[in-house]
DNA sequence: GTCTATATGTGGATAGAC
DNA sequence: GTCTATCCACATATAGAC
């Protein structure tokens, strides 16, 4: 691994464990056993890294969430999705602690975030319409657009928000369960007779998990 | 007004427009026409500012969020309570943009953070089974907390939520409505045949106040 | 209560040798 | 590509005069 990747791979883990503001580039470059100078020659500087982090983050969202084809196994699909969203955004949380500040300070990634998440709110909004197709929800255009923006906020926000409720501001396997379980409280809101039981047994299996090293949430 | 509560005052409105950790105790002195000394002697430091605005806005929420006596005129209640809930989030929005840094750095601040948050949670979960009661809503026992988790992350992370998708970073009045909408969106997912009509009624009270000033979101 | 002046520490970033 | 040394800017915080 190069040593560009190495500080790519090292400043993700620091930045997730102790937050971007608290991480220095002199913490990165010295917890690699580089100096400081080093990191200065692979990057033009912190942003250059972050820049570097979102494209990364932003490229397996692209790749790993793909809109369904197949309306009728649509919450057999979403069960994948669903893992492997909650995982990623697990793996890149510190990007959503800190989103404005680092949004502030770095006028190109934002340009770059907004048109990202409008990509991502129209991804969305044809999932639930999908769903809707498939006779799994019931929904009316107007709430189908709300349905999205909340779904949003919620994956978006679950780390942060639990990470205030602790006082270690620790994040554990068992966190993604639950916010996963957040997700299908709200798919279930809109759900039909017909897949109300699909939902209450994807719910047990994540309840379960949940349930496995924590307290209920 | 006292100095000390122009500090605040001012942090306040400093944070909010360009984030808390742009916002150094020199630039709140130097705003007011004060000397840093004299904040100085005000405030033991940075962090003491910030908790005397938390002390602020709990006591704010804690006179405001009353829970509910009437059931049947549960609606009712319920715009006004979200009117100036959402006003609220509004006038300390500066703290949600930064929850995790500035939990992180201030431990007694992070416990008073987390008691305070559980307290809600009741009172939210309380709001939702008393809608239940008054057969506004429906819903079971173990959903009424998911219920009750998505709004507090939808209502804490709304504003941080649309910051993040207009390149200004700026708020603006209407988009308190739009965040009434998001939880009206989610009361509605559970509304029984009996209450439907008066949540769509809200709908088009605040979709109308949304409208006037900005493109729908 | 308020000021001026300043100490102290530290993060971001660069220059130049190897 | 990597290191050492170092500069610059600035945020936090204090001392002591008024």
């Amino acid at each position: 691994m190069s040593t560009k990747d190495k500080i790519i791979k090292t400043s993700i883990m620091l930045f997730n464990q102790h937050g971007e503001r608290a991480i220095t580039t002199n913490h990165i470059a010295s917890h690699m056993g580089i100096s400081p100078g080093n990191l200065y020659y692979h990057f033009k500087n912190k942003e250059d890294i972050i820049r570097h982090i979102f494209a990364l983050y932003s490229q397996h969202l692209h790749t790993q969430f793909v809109p369904m084809a197949k309306h009728d196994e649509a919450f057999t699909h979403l069960t994948g999705y669903l893992d492997a969203l909650f995982e990623l955004m697990w793996r890149f949380h510190f990007f959503y602690d800190n989103l404005g500040d680092i949004l502030s300070r770095d006028e190109v990634l934002k340009k770059d975030y907004i048109e990202f998440q409008a990509a991502l709110l129209s991804q969305v909004r044809e999932l639930v319409i999908g769903l809707r197709e498939g006779g799994m929800i019931t929904i009316d255009d107007e709430d189908a657009i709300e349905l999205a923006h909340m779904l949003k906020i919620t994956v978006s926000f679950w780390t942060p928000y639990i990470k205030a409720r602790r006082l270690s501001g620790e994040l554990m396997q068992q966190d993604i369960y639950n916010g996963i379980l957040k997700v299908l409280a709200l798919f279930k809101a809109f759900a039909t007779e017909q897949s109300i039981p699909q939902i209450n047994l994807l719910r047990e299996k994540y309840s379960a998990l949940a349930a496995q090293a924590e307290p209920a949430s």
